[in-house]
RNA sequence: GUGCCCGUAGCUCAAUGGAUAGAGCAUCAGCCUUCUAAGCUGAGGGUUACUGGUUCGAGUCCAGUCGGGCGCACCA
């Protein structure tokens, strides 16, 4: 609705030969009583005119010139605020062309012509994921879906690294493992990875190559196997969610050099150097960031000659403007905090336009069961893993918890309550609604022979008046802003608060009006109304990736 | 010590600088001979951790204090 309101505003404005750079904002009043929708545009703008917001209020309504119908009242109050209230005929209208739009409702075109990518999860695969990185992969899959409802191109990105130390321990964990399987002594050591799953690796090697390999030496063959083997099932695990990546980004490719060109890291060193933000001292090569006002200069190529993790997170981020990506997502956990203000600043000394690049950052999980919080840690074998939480309460309960709180919140998944058949349960709530509409219809059909696909007399939505069908159907209206407030915060959380509180207008809708049993055209526009909310929460679950079921 | 996040009802969490701080759960009281009661209606429950500041207006912004989490490697 902002469309609707922000051009009539600017005109009534410039009437009065007011120009401001403050933004025009429409908001919606907690309290209906201060209207549909409302703005403070004459509280903002009255000190520097220096006029009394409340005058300047009054004189700006008698300039504003909406279309006909569309708005039933507008008026002063408090100490400047306008506050509009729509016709119930506007509000009608607006279900009847969404009901037009489909699928499409919701969608904006803002991104049209653009590429996006948003990477996520790029978990390295040194063992199965655990229900920490699952709320990294939710929400970066959210965020894309939520960009391609704006017309961008999207890519969905997992960045990953099979030829760093931690994959050595990998392989030497594994090789331990399979040591013992053939009946030798090994000493296990405690920094590498005590998980189970090293074990089912390594019994897996021995049943495929029994104990010819137990003098090898070289871990090289231990730690490919467990690779593919834990790549395998992180894949696994992530198509359980319905997580799909569309690349798979090797760190190990900006290593080598392409023919004769250098590689990407060298190439990163050499433009640093250029820019004069490279040193050498203590036998390392160093990121100059204390020239920018840090604590510390940054390690790029360590002493033994490899490049540090920072260096290739550089030279990666490149590739992604030179693969022509006009925004740039990057998703990951609070560990992280301190890896990317480095890469953005070696970007911007290197010439990038880092306004494209946006980070969301999410806060730690805490599983609790029965109360009791849980720790975990890849490294000790004690990690929740998230296979098993989604084999406990299902993919669509695990979705919905990973982002039903804000993305900064501590997240505190409790499993008890996610495993729950019941309404306590949040996940319910939302798909009974779904699943309640989807009854309804078929139910229409059965006895009324009402069939949504041949019947198209939206227009009967006009002869619905009662607030709680006015308060449905402006709901309904919300989406479009909904999804737009999503992408500003890169936060999906907003669409489950607001899917909660469309499921709330209908359930309260369903239980004041008849539906089926009302005259024929009022049951028939009330079942429009809907029809209409199952696209919106249709809609709505598609870009939280929850299912939404026909019955319960 | 320092960087980032958090501190809001008994619990889990909302609230683009706006008007009387809201939901769910839990507690209590109502609503199914009627389209799914996995639902609806109502009640109680708050010094928004604390102290200052900015402004017409602060849970929100700034400074400080106190608590909790995560980082602070020539690991990623």
């Amino acid at each position: 609705m902002h469309e609707f309101f922000l051009p009539v505003i600017q005109r009534a404005l410039t009437a009065l030969g007011i120009t401001t750079d403050k933004a025009i904002r429409i908001e919606q009043p907690a309290d209906k009583k201060f209207g549909d929708f409302s703005t403070n545009i004459a509280l903002l703008v009255a000190k520097e005119c220096r006029r009394n917001p409340r005058e300047l209020a009054l004189e700006l309504i008698s300039h504003l010139e909406f279309p006909a119908d569309t708005i039933a009242n507008t008026e002063v109050a408090g100490p400047g605020f306008i506050n509009f209230y729509l016709t119930a005929h506007c509000i009608m209208r607006s279900v009847e062309e969404l009901l037009l739009m489909g699928d499409t409702y919701g969608n904006g075109t803002g991104g049209e012509g653009k590429k996006a990518i948003v990477e996520y999860v790029s978990a390295n695969p040194t063992g199965p994921l655990t229900i920490g990185r699952g709320r990294g992969g939710v929400l970066g899959d959210c965020i894309a879906n939520l960009f391609e409802t704006q017309g961008y191109r999207v890519t969905r990105e997992y960045y990953f690294n099979d030829a760093g130390r931690q994959m050595q321990i990998l392989g030497e964990s594994v090789r331990f493992r399979y040591l013992e399987r053939c009946g030798k002594e090994s000493s296990f050591p405690d920094s590498h990875y005590q998980g189970e799953y090293i074990r089912d690796i390594a019994e897996k090697i021995f049943n495929e190559k029994g104990n010819s390999l137990a003098e090898e030496s070289e871990v090289e063959f231990f730690k490919k196997s467990a690779e593919e083997i834990i790549f395998a099932s992180i894949r696994k695990t992530l198509e359980r969610l319905g997580i799909r990546h569309d690349t798979f980004f090797n760190e190990h490719t900006l290593y080598s050099a392409q023919g004769s060109e250098p590689s990407r890291n060298s190439a990163v060193i050499a433009s640093l150097t250029e820019a004069g933000f490279i040193g050498t001292y203590d036998g390392a090569t160093w990121f100059l960031t204390t020239k920018l006002g840090q604590e510390k200069d940054k390690v790029l190529i360590k002493s033994t000659g490899e490049p540090s993790y920072r260096l290739p997170d550089i030279a990666y981020h490149i590739t992604k403007y030179e693969r022509g990506f006009d925004k740039i997502v990057n998703v990951f956990g609070a560990d992280h905090i301190d890896e990317y203000p480095d890469v953005l600043e070696a970007l911007k000394i290197l010439g990038y336009d880092t306004s494209r690049i946006a980070v969301a950052i999410n806060q730690f999980v805490t599983t609790t069961v029965d109360g009791q919080t849980l720790k975990m840690s890849t490294r000790k074998g004690n990690a929740d893993l998230l296979d098993d939480l989604i084999d406990d309460v299902g993919a669509d309960a695990t979705r919905l918890f990973f982002i039903m709180r804000s993305k900064d919140s501590h997240l505190n998944f409790d499993v008890e309550l996610a495993k729950k058949q019941s309404k306590d349960n949040p996940v319910f709530y939302l798909q009974y609604a779904h699943a309640r509409i989807c009854s309804l219809l078929r139910m229409a059909k059965q006895e009324n022979g009402f069939d949504p696909d041949s019947d198209t007399e939206h227009h009967l939505l006009q002869l619905l008046s009662s607030p709680a069908e006015l308060q449905l159907g402006f709901a309904l209206l919300d989406y479009p802003d909904t999804i737009k407030g999503c992408l500003r915060l890169l936060e999906p959380q907003k669409m489950v608060d607001y899917l909660h509180s469309l499921a709330e207008h209908f359930h309260r809708f369903y239980q004041e009006c008849p539906i089926l049993k009302a005259d024929a055209d009022i049951s028939r526009a009330r079942l429009f109304l809907a029809l209409a909310t199952r696209q919106v929460l249709h809609n709505g679950f598609r870009i939280l990736g929850v299912s939404a079921p026909e019955s319960m």
